[in-house]
DNA sequence: CCACTTATGTAACCAGTTAACGTATGTCGG
DNA sequence: CCGACATACGTTAACTGGTTACATAAGTGG
């Protein structure tokens, strides 16, 4: 667990400075009054914590508000640009690079196309390039980028390997973090796509409130992540949240009947202008996925279940029958909702997890 | 997550005065020196801590060392009696309760009977006896009982409250943690059964390593506890785990099968034997165990599987094809191994939990 | 009894935080 | 324009907790 480490006092410094600098991210640009009566700390030590940042870059003065009463207050702000982090999702068919600076506030998009039977290497070029051209896009220099994360569908171990893909041919044993570190000569992560979606729902999208999460990622194939605690929980091998490869669950081919003879999509819509057999396979489809998402819900008991991923879209459509089959299965069932991000949870988790790693790592905590 | 508060001087002495005392319990009996060489602080510092600490009655200093080179040094002791502990098995025929000191030690045991269809009072009322008496048999006083913490089967929510049992009748609803605290007039918990089995576990038994453990309690009803980096992850409403009640997971009539017509002793003694019958229906009852299990570490994705509860006795008979059926059945499948405590391994959980209220509150960290 | 070893006691000092109080610099009303 | 007011800044002193350095105490072994 936690190794208890004895504390000096630049231990204090250390924790005074986490304090401040989360309250001024927070308010965007604030006082030192202000500040101090946020964290609680007198003026002066807000005062030295702020100039020691300052220093090292993070902090910036910015100009005094006018019209106010008194003296008017010296300000500061965090400085968000002085490093970016870029977040990647190395999908089947697609890739979705994000760059966004030290706020989370994402700067630039950028999109490829890579084909589905693309091999390794093929698809890691086109990686590459998309996010080289993203933040090249941006005009930010390439030596800013303090982070990558990438997040990719099959199962990603601690150091970032993809230890298995069953979807992408070749996928299997590809290095991604350490090929990712290379792009831009800075620190690199990788993780499980539906893992990461998971962290972008907790982070600014319908999972805020929730600190147990399941993210369930459905599509053509169906994966889920998982947050305990509102931290990933990849597990030992990385492979936790991958129910999906129980038989007994039936997410095998649960897509493939939905689909029998129409688009996704079309049957969808169909089930929501009221077409029966639509809804009947709509209603077995949620079934289907209702045993898979029920056995999660079992064994994590998580507080919220989060629908994402090509389907999801689809809405109440599909929520409605799956909160009903949910409710049939478990004893508790948790609350079940939408995502929020569409295609880009991926890559915004995918930022979040990279932005996680600077604070940790370059911020020092 | 982690409130982040700012620190004056005062959190210093805080977490030093965690680093030394955990040093000073591990290592039994100190000197100033011996614990400021481990812990990393200075002598002075050292002494100042154990001066308070001393105040508050959690430190004796014992008679120095004879014989040794040099000025003889004092030394120190934690006084893990200046309290103690219950932790309390409440179960559907018998109670185990047992006490322990501060450094959980367990200094007595005792067992009661009670009917499986005593009434909830009746059972409470026996696990009321049982706690006082094994108390007062071993001469504590109990005034000096610092924290209660109680285990039953069935969900038990995070106020400790039973909010739905199956097996016990009239159980549904019992305040356990409440009632649990008149008993000695002590802050009180209460826990699900598996859960507090795989904390014993993770403490002194077969799961000291691992950090994330499922532990799956098996006999006439099967339930499972889960621990997440070290730590008990009840869920929302305490019912991860809960996993028996998926009807396609088969672990409701698992053990029926397996006992058709004997005795399940009989039926692993047998298979032990090399009787065929008995190994196929051994075989067959762990395939459907793996089910169920392996959902769980698919879910999760665990260092470690457990197996624990009565038919656990029966060892590698039934672990052996249990591993086997978990490694069709998993990606990556957690290493499996057998529980260490029999019958005990929930009291001991339970004193677990009332010592990590007790070192959480009242040993304020 | 003396040399040696190890622990204790004391003093000086440092880092970080806070409180107190005077000073600087703006707005507002006459 | 000037005084009253409000608010922030700057400086100083004090406190807490920690560390280093060094002299002193209290044993063992020849």
């Amino acid at each position: 667990m936690t190794e208890l480490r004895p504390g000096d006092a630049s231990l204090l410094r250390k924790v005074n400075t986490q304090v401040t600098l989360r309250a001024l991210r927070r308010a965007g640009v604030a006082t030192l009054t202000q500040l101090g009566r946020v964290t609680g700390l007198s003026r002066q030590t807000v005062e030295a914590v702020l100039d020691e940042l300052g220093e090292r870059g993070y902090v910036r003065e910015v100009p005094p508000d006018e019209g106010a009463m008194g003296r008017p207050a010296r300000r500061f702000g965090f400085r968000a640009d002085a490093g970016y982090v870029v977040g990647v999702e190395v999908g089947g068919d697609a890739i979705v690079a994000a760059l966004a600076d030290l706020n989370g506030e994402v700067i630039a998009w950028r999109r490829g196309e890579v084909s589905g039977d693309a091999a390794a290497h093929e698809r890691l070029e086109a990686a590459e390039a998309t996010a080289l051209s993203c933040v090249d896009g941006a005009g930010v220099a390439r030596k800013r980028i303090w982070a990558v994360a990438a997040g990719t569908s099959g199962i990603v171990d601690r150091t970032g390997r993809v230890s298995l893909s069953i979807t992408l041919p070749g996928w299997t044993g590809v290095d991604l973090a350490g090929l990712a570190g290379r792009w831009f000569g800075c620190d690199a992560l990788a993780a499980n796509d539906a893992n990461l979606a998971a962290l972008a729902e907790h982070w600014r999208g319908s999972a805020q409130h929730a600190s147990d999460v399941v993210y369930v990622l459905i599509g053509h194939r169906a994966g889920a992540g998982i947050l305990i605690g509102g931290r990933l929980h990849p597990g030992r091998s990385g492979a936790a949240g991958e129910i999906g490869t129980l038989r007994q669950v039936g997410w095998e081919d649960a897509a493939r009947e939905l689909v029998k003879d129409a688009s996704a999509a079309e049957v969808f819509e169909a089930a929501l202008g009221g077409d029966r057999e639509a809804v009947r396979r709509v209603d077995r489809y949620a079934e289907n996925l209702a045993i898979g998402a029920s056995a999660l819900a079992l064994a994590i008991d998580p507080d919220l279940l989060v629908l994402g991923g090509g389907y999801a879209r689809a809405g109440d459509v599909l929520l409605e029958p799956l909160r009903r089959h949910l409710a049939e299965l478990c004893v508790s069932a948790p609350e079940v909702v939408a995502s929020t991000f569409g295609d880009e949870g991926v890559a915004i988790g995918a930022v979040r997890l990279a932005l996680d790693h600077v604070e940790r790592e370059v911020l020092g905590l």
